[in-house]
DNA sequence: CCTCACACGTGACGC
DNA sequence: TGCGTCACGTGTGAG
């Protein structure tokens, strides 16, 4: 893991040594020999520009790197996909606190008192290393297949909890999947849920994987996720 | 502003146009107008694929950009820094809710003080982190029908927003109602979802006013509700 | 050997 | 005019 991080962290360092360190092996590249043609001169202005630049967004992708979490690879872009894998669970993780909210202000207002959950006020919430929380779904199938280039039909089966309808939906939502037309079934404690689903075009082709790495966020982090 | 998102949109299509666009301009570049190297054929190799890293990397921030709010300049490093920013905010956020719910949990095990008044309530904030505004799901019609003495039929048509689906989920599981079966399409920015729904005997005679409230809570308090 | 991820210099385009 | 941003092809090093 040290190594890892250690991975691109030297691959960086090159460009920053590049302002003294190594760049100097390569100074006189730009030498004007001719004074004759001024770009010789102007144009190591273009080149430090462009590599001020280029450090500009490597630190910028650093510090993005620092503010998430669990971060597998050290791949540029997978560093910006962690980003807004990440993004997504803050999101969803905020709607289900105020849905929890509103749920405690509703029962303030004296709507319900049908208050049957043997677990008493609060929700058996699972709490992970950030302090998010956590609940599992526990998808049981996944089936995925495409009737055109922009619409995708998936139908799964999982186990039926409390917020298992909710977190599905927040699935979709959150990938900003357009739900054409679901339909879910409740059986026997089993949640049967086929839906059209419709999404840009070039995303289509990555699309069961977003859903998978969804509901895996949606799920136990350290837990294994079994389909 | 559409023409800033189109800034490096244009941009964007560059690259894809590089595909089978301008490439053929500079096709012949690479052809092998010198048999005896091999290099000509396996050259594009390299830049086939390093083309694709590029690509998929500007997707990825592509899709940065599209769960960061309020982004104001399309530039590339920019990007990064708002979604930065945009997490700590949420950071930020996620603690302040949690509070309050926290507040709400222990002043609850209490004295249950009711807030009667509805534009008092401690929390009228209709916007989310990111400052935009969080909207109502907008009930259009609402018919019930008792299918038996426990299982109601309620269909019902709202307007499609980003979260209508899941708050509708939430509406319904907040009030412990066992959704049997459920079948939602979505068309031309309308909702239509029809359901089968499980309850407790003795509930089933003050159903529709439970829904209709809970509904009412799901959306602004300040506001009001219009069936 | 090959693939992957990267930094680099360079030309192009818009302000 | 320069300045900033970008995509491109190339060389390099690690796996």
């Amino acid at each position: 893991m040290e190594n890892i991080s250690m991975y691109w962290d030297s691959i960086h360092q090159v460009e920053d040594y590049s302002w003294g360190g190594l760049e100097d092996t390569f100074s006189s590249y730009y030498d004007s020999s001719s004074p004759d043609r001024p770009q010789s001169a102007t144009a190591p202005k273009n080149i430090v520009s462009e590599r001020n630049r280029r450090k500009k967004l490597n630190d910028r992708l650093y510090a993005l790197r620092a503010v998430v979490p669990n971060i597998s690879k050290m791949d540029k872009a997978s560093i910006i996909k962690d980003a807004i894998d990440y993004i997504q669970v803050l999101h969803d993780e905020e709607r289900a606190i105020q849905a929890e909210l509103n749920e405690l202000e509703s029962r303030k207002l004296g709507i319900n008192d049908l208050d049957l959950s043997p677990m008493g006020s609060s929700k058996k919430k699972r709490v992970d290393s950030s302090g998010s929380m956590v609940y599992p779904i526990e998808i049981q199938e996944l089936n995925m297949s495409y009737v055109g280039e922009k619409t995708v039909l998936v139908s799964l089966k999982c186990s039926k909890r409390r917020d298992t309808i909710v977190k599905l939906c927040e699935v979709f939502e959150s990938l900003k999947l357009n739900i054409v037309s679901s339909n879910i079934s409740s059986f026997s404690e089993r949640l049967f849920n086929t839906m059209f689903i419709q999404g840009e075009e070039e995303e289509m082709d990555t699309l069961k994987m977003k859903i998978e790495t969804a509901i895996k966020v949606f799920n136990d982090p350290q837990m294994p996720f079994t389909m």
